[in-house]
DNA sequence: TCGTTATGTTGACGCTGTTAACGTAACAAT
DNA sequence: ATTGTTACGTTAACAGCGTCAACATAACGA
């Protein structure tokens, strides 16, 4: 007998899904700053250590919360992407839409950023390895450059591409530069015109 | 009677700068994770609550620390960029000096993250007003754009150049990016490339 | 029905940043 | 030189944190 539909019984009902959503909002509402176990234990209407049965420890629980930010984002960067008719504006929007989602949800894009995919062996950038959201990057930087580019021009495009948006983010978060759409869009688009020159 | 030659008197004789270095060793040691204002106060040999005679909060010592990294950044910068011939060199290598150094002080750089400049009314990028680094950084970019280059132009680049070293930073801290010179290097290569490109 | 396992609780630990109350050393003025 | 004032440092305590050990209970499989 199924108490509630989203949820999948037992003594709370997916307490892990209820702590993540918890975290989630609680992130959406402090704006800036940290977040505690125990918080979300309390918001969440459960003791502190109930987290435990579902998380080793508070850097698990963080971790969580940061992949499910990864898939907003990558929500967003598709949808902004798909609003675009040729590939280099689509390429261009996943960028704005970077830092922008960095903008709009800066707690969680703070915890994102502590818990990033580490890159292995040979490779040049984690998320590229990634499927999906590696496979749209990689195609995109793939159009934007000459036919044969070696794969060592392509790992630098793709490097320079994720670190102009990841820093564009992270210093409109931290005050350096001023959150302006207009500037922060033209900083993204001067990187396509760049490779263009290439060709 | 003074006590010692660095010291300028009174009871421990500039507890202010003692933790200021006490912090940094820790940092230094610590490489990734934070610092605690007891744990500070304990290795300088003093209790915590003295800290607060000379800083407001924990958020003021941070601050501090941040000060103190800023200026070995620009001083390492200063040193980079006075060994090379050209000025477009000496740009990618201030560049270069700036991953390298958040590369080589992991906790230190991340402190000076939270503690950046904010940027005030008009100004596109809070570094560029700050004396000395920010003339640096002018000079170097008006001298590798076109001869009239706007004003807004200039912003751009100031802000795509500080967003690509400081991205890359961040990247190749949190592991998305491997701790490659070789592959750094070119990726802040390639950015005074770009603006050749307009000549 | 019963034992096992999954899930949750309380209580405690050492750590943290910070405040209040209290000493004490140095200086300024008499 | 003494005294009053201020600057500097101390101890004690608070609430909050992450985490562990011990205990309780609800669900499931036999």
């Amino acid at each position: 007998m199924e108490k509630l539909a989203t949820k999948q019984s037992y003594h709370h009902g997916d307490l892990r899904s209820a702590l993540i959503e918890t975290g989630l909002s609680l992130l959406e509402a402090k704006a800036g700053g940290d977040i505690s176990l125990r918080e979300v234990a309390r918001e969440t209407g459960v003791s502190a250590t109930a987290v435990y049965r579902h998380f080793p420890d508070k850097d698990a629980l963080l971790r969580a919360l940061a992949e499910a930010g990864f898939d907003k984002l990558f929500d967003e960067q598709k949808a902004a992407a798909a609003r675009k008719a040729s590939r280099e504006k689509a390429f261009r929007a996943t960028g704005q839409a970077y830092v922008h989602f960095a903008v709009a949800n800066p707690a969680l894009f703070g915890v994102m950023t502590s818990y990033m995919p580490k890159a292995h062996d040979g490779e040049a950038l984690a998320i590229v390895a990634d499927a999906p959201a590696g496979a749209l990057l990689r195609e995109n930087i793939a159009s934007l450059l000459p036919e044969g580019a070696s794969k060592r021009t392509q790992d630098i495009v793709a490097i320079q591409a994720m670190a102009l948006v990841h820093g564009l983010a992270q210093l409109v978060l931290s005050g350096q530069i001023p959150n302006d759409p207009d500037l922060i869009n033209a900083a993204v688009d001067q990187f396509g015109n760049w490779n263009r020159a290439g060709d």
